[in-house]
DNA sequence: TATGAATGAGACTTCATTCAT
DNA sequence: TATGAATGAAGTCTCATTCAT
């Protein structure tokens, strides 16, 4: 309750937000440059400080990278796990906003570009790639594959390979951001998100549909 | 039938099959390693030359890529238009062929790591990327737009956006040629590639069908 | 016996305390690591300190290093010329009792790993060497010149130069501290000093003594 | 015979010669600044090559410093070994000729300054002081053994432990080399290297004496 | 007095590129 | 045409030192 009080916090606030503002120009410069050609005093200058600060957090570039990606993995995957566990309706329409959810995940920038960049140094980051993997892909996997399950229990869905039909779902939004990544600064026009995930969705769910299926 | 009459042809064979070897030794370590960790060095010894020969040929290293690149890409492309061009059957049955062929061109290593490889390096290479754009993906979407558009015509396939018809058709060989190159080895169970293909064509065309069509 | 009223005594003896607390840490992980490889974190870390704190006793690492040579080297210089000072008996037995004191002084670590590190930093600290050279080994030099002076008074020991007889004199102990400190770890057997002491003294003396002396 | 034939020699003997140019440098630049204060800058602008060169021949600043010990160390050994194993006469005139190689060995900088540096920087290159040991100290130890073992068998000498013997033959030696390297700059008088070594076998040889021997 | 976050100069090391042979 | 020794620019990382608190 002191005036003198709050100046410490103020600075210990400092302290421990800087990790998170690091993170925040990485990612930047990261999805604008690659990793190797990445600049850690780009990364540094970005955040407003020196070069040397970054190891004050982190051990190497390295480091950083794998920090800022298990970050946003891990904050993406929380909301998408926490939306959809509270979702209630049918198996079909349940479908229609995980892929819609997922679609928003990959629109704008700098996120739009974080399926390249995982791709693209997925080689060299072989424990990062198997994180990715395990921590993500086969997390929502999981959580689509409930939504496949619940389909063909109420007898809405064909009964085709369940892994199969999850990542096919998941495909064209994958598709999607990494083509949109890498060639939209390239192409005549731009991408129609909506366009290409309402038509996936028509197409999808439809051919998923089971014949004389309840809706 | 001296013994240096030989030698000059078998010289002159070594001069012009050289940068052919160069880039088969090329694409193994750039599929390997990527781009920024490919040594010069790797590549000259595996092509059985030395460092200073690769620049007799190629005026830098993103000119070994960049050859590279386009010589698969083209060879590739050619042999799906060919075989496209000279099918006849249904809309439907071509469509299928298609999206089987493509699948087939991502089978084996070190060819299946080709399209992360693209991916990975497009923003380094926005010439590159580019290209691959222009005569690769764009060429690839005509053929697949004339198949759509003739099964439109003939009643087979519903009269959706046909753009986005094309991506979808895509996007399964697509995303499953990225995943594998990126995550397989870091997976439990290797993917099934018959399966992925067959229930892509299954959900696909199923969902593309127009109701009362001929089929 | 308040709580307040003891805080500033414990205080005042916590920071005239403070340089040799510091001075102790350092001799410690400078001995452990040489001058270039010791941190000033570690030495902080050692002393309950943080690194800034240093500063306020010293002015760089190397005042640091300075200072801590300096203390333990006079430190040293004062009990060995107490102790000689306060002698009597035949020169032959005080040049015992000297020798004998010196390897004292090098038995035990961190201690004994001192000439080695004085040796070793010996040309970055042109001044600090100039000072145990004038401090130390001269002033040793002087007193075991006293000794040997003495005992060719007495016709105890033969007419040799002074300067030499003295420095071989010391050679031996010398030498076994920078061998210990150097190679011990490295060896198969341990280094037997007392051994070594009384077989140096057993020949060197026998080497010195006059063939018609009083002993 | 040809003219054409020296060129390629030329070029391959300089190839040949660099390391031998670099070490030779790198012990210059080593000496003069310890291995923490030597820049790899001064040895490659010494030896007239770029910095980049040295990593052709070496793997690191340290393989540098241990390739340059070891070259040196051998070298020295293998002339001492030599001497010693042609030599006739007496052990006592052996052992006098011994002391005194080494004493030329440790007489004219840049080597008489190593003593100090592998002392210096033995504990950050742990296996380059055992390798001293190993190679130098022990086999040196080996040799100065044998002589006095024969002079024991002769009854030229006393039956004193010769492990102690042999160390105090050559703690002078060391003890001088160590000494001038580190103090001499900083003392008034010039080090009297004959002296100290005549004084050293007067004294040495005379303790080591047996009463009723030979000589 | 004490802290510890921040700095920034400087070193080692890598490797694409060059060029004398 | 082919070599491979040599280059030198550039980047990551370290750590003594500073300074706001």
């Amino acid at each position: 309750m002191t005036l003198t009080a709050e100046a410490p916090v103020r600075w210990r606030r400092r302290k421990e937000a800087r990790p998170q503002e690091l993170l925040d120009a990485a990612l930047e410069v990261f999805v604008e440059k690659g990793f190797a050609d990445a600049r850690l005093d780009d990364i540094a200058k970005r955040a407003g400080v020196s070069k040397g600060t970054i190891y004050l957090y982190f051990e190497s570039k390295q480091d950083v990278f794998e920090a800022m990606v298990r970050r946003l993995a891990e904050a993406r995957f929380e909301v998408a796990s926490a939306l959809i566990h509270a979702h209630q309706g049918s198996a079909q329409q349940l479908l229609t906003d995980l892929i819609r959810l997922a679609g928003q995940f990959v629109r704008e920038p700098p996120y739009s570009h974080f399926p390249r960049l995982i791709i693209a140094e997925s080689r060299r980051f072989p424990e990062l790639a198997a994180f990715c993997l395990r921590e993500l892909i086969h997390k929502g996997m999981t959580l689509f594959g409930l939504v496949i399950a619940k389909g063909q229990e109420t007898g809405e869905f064909r009964a085709l390979p369940s892994l199969h039909m999850v990542r096919l779902a998941m495909a064209p939004i994958v598709f999607m951001a990494i083509f949109r990544s890498a060639f939209e600064p390239h192409d005549d026009q731009p991408f129609d998100v909506d366009g290409h995930i309402a038509t996936h969705l028509d197409i999808f769910i439809r051919g998923l549909r089971a014949e004389g299926g309840p809706a």
